[in-house]
DNA sequence: CTGGTGGGC
DNA sequence: GCCCACCAG
């Protein structure tokens, strides 16, 4: 056997080896990724998830939602984004389904159709992307909302960027994220999906204790993250949403009002 | 990465 | 309903 020829097949059987422990990692991880009620048991910890104000909460496998039938959308939708979900490798993109765990009947993805607004997802697939059936899931139409496509695939895919970025530096984070469902909105579709008018994500980072929240107009943007930067109380007011109680008292006196919280590498 | 449309069977 | 090609920010 010639050298070139050995390193080749060398160089192929060590990156399916890298792929192969992964994977078996992932799904190590999924089993051990209790659920029962309203806390996540991830890794030994105990997370808390928001407050629901529509009493519609709904577990799947990667992540958990609040739904709000009026608005035929989750009020929030909240889930781990961990170092080891991380994953170059990426899944076509599956058709969208109704949600059936939604017992007041999810949105079809027919409202969405000629409505001039993207289906936008709450929880990217691109934070899904450790597995197939993780992937796949994250087309629940109960993880939509509309989204203008410059908004969707400008700013806002920024920000899931910079997430996923701070997953990888921070070794995980835990992310909630949803469409602010107050005032006067549009709808589209005969179910009349509500169409935000803002948008907000909060982070958690477990290990380091440190917590940060965005607050954006649905519009593009081409100013920096850090000018949509707000203190976690100021969402909560906007939603009603509690986030993360049991760690906010503590967390929320460390987060100051500026635009550039401590520890978070922009 | 984030998404869309149109045509064929 | 499903699959494919092709398109844009």
């Amino acid at each position: 056997m010639k050298k070139r020829k050995f390193y080749g097949i060398f160089a192929i059987l060590l990156v399916f080896g890298v792929y192969g422990y992964e994977y078996y990692i992932n799904e190590q991880d999924l089993a051990e990724n209790v659920q029962e009620g309203a806390r996540v048991k991830s890794e030994g910890r105990i997370f808390y998830l928001p407050t629901s104000t529509t009493g519609q909460v709904i577990h799947h496998n990667g992540y958990s939602l609040s739904y709000s039938e009026p608005h035929e959308q989750a009020e929030w939708v909240a889930y781990e984004l961990k170092k080891s979900h991380l994953s170059r490798s990426t899944f076509e993109r599956p058709y969208f389904e109704v949600d059936q765990a939604v017992k007041t009947g999810a949105a079809s993805w027919r409202n969405y159709k000629n409505s001039g607004y993207d289906r936008g997802h709450l929880c990217p697939a691109g934070d899904k992307n450790y597995s197939k059936e993780a992937h796949d899931e994250t087309f629940l139409t109960s993880n939509i909302t509309p989204q203008n496509h410059d908004f969707n695939s400008g700013i806002w895919n920024t920000l899931e960027q910079k997430t996923r970025s701070w997953a990888r530096k921070y070794d995980g984070v835990f992310v909630v994220t949803g469409g602010v469902l107050k005032g006067n909105m549009k709808t589209i579709g005969n179910e009349r999906v509500a169409v935000p008018n803002q948008f907000y994500k909060v982070i958690y980072d477990a290990k380091h204790e440190k917590m940060i929240g965005f607050l954006m107009p649905h519009k593009n943007s081409n100013a920096p993250l850090a000018n949509f930067v707000v203190p976690i109380d100021a969402i909560e007011v906007l939603t009603g949403i509690d986030f993360f109680p049991e760690l906010e008292d503590a967390l929320e006196d460390r987060l100051e009002a500026s635009n550039s919280p401590t520890g978070w590498h922009f």
